[in-house]
DNA sequence: TTGACGTATTCCTATATCGGAATATAATGA
DNA sequence: TCATTATATTCCGATATAGGAATACGTCAA
C-alpha cells in the first residue's frame, strides 16, 4: 500500500515547496494564474496543476475574469494547520503569551 | 523529474498522518518506540521508519536506555513551520489581532 | 554463551506525484 | 469565423515512499 488518501489534505498541500510558493504570492490578494507563473518563474502547466492541488484542499479559491482566473487563499482552511501546530508552540512561545496575558490585563483595567 | 529532495524537509514530514500521530504521542516528554506501537497501533517497523524520516528532519531526537531507544520531540525545529504560518495567523488570531488594536493605539495617540 | 527482547534495516510491491511536452478548452478580438 | 490569449488537462517517464515480511543488530539476563 502506498500513501494514504492524500489529495484534499492540506497537510500534503503545503509540503510541497513550490505550493507554498504559490500560497505566499496569493498572500497579498488574488492573483490570475499568468502572473504566478511570471512572480515564481515555474511553467504554466506546473502552476495549473499546483493550484489544483490547492484547490482540491480547499485552499485556495477561483473566480473567473474572461479568460483568466483569479485565485486567492481561503485563510480559514489552513486552520487544521494553525489547530495542529498550536499544542507545540507555547514551547517557544513563551514571551508571546507574557504579551497576551499583558494585553489582556490591559484590556480589563481599560474596561473599569 | 520527480519531488525535490524532501528527506530531511520539515514540511515533508509532518505530511503523514502517521508521523504527527507520534510526534503528538510525544509531546508530554520522552517515550520508547515500543509505547509508541502499543499506543498508536502500528506496526514496530511502520514507527521505526516513520521515526526515522521525523529524525532525518530533526524533528526527534534519541537517547538509549539499554535496550531501549528513548525518542523526544526537539520543538525548536518546528519554528520553519511556524515562521511560514505565522504570515498567515493574523486572519483569525485573536491575540494578534488585539496587538493589532494595541499598536494601533498607541500609534493614535502619537500622532495627537 | 545463549536466548529473548527492543529496535532498525533491507527487500519488495504498489502507488502517488513531480515535471515536461503536447494538446484541449474557453473567451476574446479582428 | 479565425487567430490569439489564458488556463486546464492528458500522457509520459522517473522517482519517492508507504507498508508488509523477513531479518539484522545490540543489549540484557540466566
Amino acid at each position: 500500500m502506498a500513501r494514504a488518501a492524500a489529495a484534499s489534505d492540506v497537510f500534503n498541500a503545503i509540503s510541497e515547496t513550490h505550493r507554498r510558493e504559490i500560497l505566499d504570492a496569493l498572500m497579498p490578494g488574488e492573483r490570475p494564474v499568468g502572473e504566478l507563473v511570471d512572480a515564481l518563474r515555474l511553467t504554466q502547466a506546473q502552476v495549473s496543476k499546483h493550484l489544483r492541488v490547492l484547490s482540491d484542499a480547499g485552499l485556495v479559491k477561483c473566480r473567473a475574469d474572461g479568460r483568466r482566473r483569479l485565485y486567492r487563499v481561503d485563510h480559514e482552511r489552513l486552520r487544521p494547520l494553525h489547530d495542529w501546530m498550536e499544542k507545540y508552540e507555547r514551547h517557544w512561545n513563551a514571551r508571546l503569551d507574557r504579551l497576551d496575558d499583558y494585553l489582556g490585563d490591559l484590556q480589563r483595567k481599560d474596561a473599569e
